[in-house]
DNA sequence: GTCTATATGGGGATAGAC
DNA sequence: GTCTATCCCCATATAGAC
């Protein structure tokens, strides 16, 4: 049916809309009318699709969610080693970070804004997150890894993928090339594993 | 003079008021609105000292450069080694992350903003960051350090030290704990050492 | 310097013709 | 579904009385 089609592609150009202007201004700086001029919308024809801005904000964080939900849990086959695991989870979350930067940086604005529309959020993703913690405490108590603070390990994990996400323009600027390049990513990416993986006393591959 | 003192603490009173909301709502979202009600004033009395919206967010911006300033460039005396001065970069840098959230969260969101506003702030910053990975490559030269790549170093820093401001919201929920709490900056300052040093293959003290 | 009042524009959202 | 017109609120900024 063609008006359905046209109706998922509506919504698609919407979402997109949705999350630049969300990304660059936050809940409330972001305007409906900007994202309706975006979308190449009348402004009184995006409130027929979405709702409520407030509706909107939502469904864009239900897709980054649903996004990461699937990254963020560690991919620990029984075979593999720390370094393996790590290595890989490195390579999820930069890859995501570096490929979705405007989805990340929502996040990270509504951290900053103070994270009021994260509730139903919160919990899946720290069972996630302790899921992971407990591996690392395992690699700790067998004597793996360096004993370190597995929370900690992954902030800063989480710190240094998300970087790239949220700062790509200083990154390029101080790199003097752009985070598209797939060789400044496969640099970033090695250097990442490099100094994740020696400090956390493994060998990198 | 009392009416300089009074002055003088207005100022101070708008521009921490300024501080709060340009951090949680970046430039667009802010509101003169809050910002004067926020520090006690009129809007009208609060347009009377600032100028405009734009002026004020310059000088926010100014007081947050001002200080960064002073911890950017490494401390290098000849006497001391690589682990030393990357050590005491790491600390200022994450004091004044953990002492400063709001300042330090305004350049977060200015940049995912954007950066238009950093215009002419951008060259001293860069200098100051050039001059460090000089001291890096000389480091890598000297095989004082192993052959990494001092520009991503110098980021990689930013990033994890950075993090302790932005995501404090998210930190406190994982670690359980207030990142106002002494025993648990002593903790991140130290494993954030730990990770870095042993990550360009350095020794920590 | 400080107040009230107001100018002017943009915000989210809706009504109603087509 | 789509358009124009409109409601009502809040935004930045200023004018003018005190």
């Amino acid at each position: 049916m063609q008006s359905k089609i046209n109706r998922l592609e509506i919504n698609k150009n919407i979402l997109n809309a949705a999350i630049t202007e969300f990304s660059q201004h936050g809940y409330i700086g972001a305007s409906t009318q900007a994202i309706a001029r975006r979308a190449g919308l009348a402004k009184s024809q995006l409130h027929y699709y979405i709702g409520s801005k407030e509706a909107l904000y939502q469904r864009v964080l239900g897709t980054l969610f649903e996004a990461w939900g699937e990254i963020f849990e560690f991919d620990s086959q029984k075979s593999s080693s720390p370094a393996d695991i790590i290595s890989h989870y490195i390579d999820l979350k930069l890859n995501f970070a570096l490929q979705n930067k405007e989805l990340s940086r929502i996040f990270t604005v509504e951290i900053i804004s103070g994270g009021k529309s994260l509730s139903q959020f919160w919990p899946d993703a720290m069972v996630r997150m302790s899921s992971n913690i407990e591996v690392i405490n395992g690699w700790i108590k067998e004597e793996k890894i360096r004993a370190l603070d597995g929370r900690l390990l992954m902030m800063n994990i989480w710190a240094l993928t998300q970087y790239y996400a949220d700062y790509a323009l200083q990154a390029e600027v101080i790199l003097e090339g752009s985070l598209e390049d797939p060789v400044l990513q496969e640099k970033v990416r090695k250097e990442l594993n490099d100094l994740i993986l020696l400090g956390c006393g493994l060998t990198p591959p």
